[in-house]
DNA sequence: TATAAATTTGCAATCGTTACAAATCTGAAA
DNA sequence: TTTCAGATTTGTAACGATTGCAAATTTATA
């Protein structure tokens, strides 16, 4: 979902990031949009802004960003790494005719797992592919 | 889970894949072990018995046996594509300490998701991670 | 202004995966 | 059994995403 920051310096600032041009812009695309980008996308977004940026600068912050909680990976797909600044659990709905990753909310809070009894749980992932509704109409599935 | 499979051979025959040695093999490390192993798995498992074996092997055995519904892929983790000959839904855990992949039985039906109506939901993952009870035990959190 | 620390950059290296063509195997026809 | 076509496997090269690393640049501090 839409992440309402007013403030995205003071944003990072508050987590411990010393907000320079490319960490603002980077964050900004992530918070500022639906699409869970890959890196390949933010640096597409960003290269004609800061004609200067590297790719590794795009990884390197996305690290950093991750090491202090600001976003979270989603590996709903094995060959794209995308990236969310919504860290809250939410599910993910992939369609496989145009690609789009969706959020969606889960209604009822988190079974508890008897099996996982014991265990410390830190992240929680809930992927769902197939095909959206709009390229349903589009086609014919 | 263990999968209960009396007659491998005949396992994948009924799936319309013939049964060479190699495709056997890779069919029975998936389907008697709980592991949910990499393709660096399976290859280090099989080399020994199947000297000539090759990683290409593998890799079309695996996209072979995924075609036909056969096996599921699994995205827990960006760096590593793990592989599961049970397709039924179940959740996946693994510990960031020993890096086991483990399974757990989802309770209820999936709830039905309001803003995905109208969509076609294909497959569904459900990913956890954090660190087992015997990780916890051993060390200190 | 001078200097040190932090950050960014570019490029080479690495790793997992795929493309592709040659080699090998299998099963049916002769 | 021998021959041959098709299926399968293999090895190697190529590719793309990610990382390592050292130089260049920017920012903060004295
Ligand atoms: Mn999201
Ligand atoms: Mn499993
Ligand atoms: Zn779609
Ligand atoms: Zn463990």
């Amino acid at each position: 979902m839409l992440l309402k920051i007013e403030n995205v310096g003071q944003y990072l600032r508050d987590a411990g990031i010393k907000p320079s041009i490319q960490r603002l812009k980077i964050f900004e695309i992530l918070a500022k949009s639906y699409e869970h980008p890959t890196v390949e996308n933010i640096y597409t977004q960003l290269s004609p802004e800061i004609p200067t940026l590297s790719k590794t600068t795009v990884y390197n912050t996305l690290k950093l960003f991750q090491k202090h909680g600001l976003v979270m990976v989603i590996n709903i797909e094995d060959n794209e790494t995308r990236y969310d600044a919504d860290t809250s659990f939410h599910g993910h709905f992939k369609c496989n005719v145009c690609g789009k990753v969706s959020d969606f909310n889960i209604p009822n809070t988190q079974p508890l797992i008897e099996s996982l009894k014991g265990s410390l749980i830190t992240e929680s992932h809930y992927y769902l592919k197939g095909i959206c509704a709009e390229c349903r109409l589009r086609t014919d599935n």
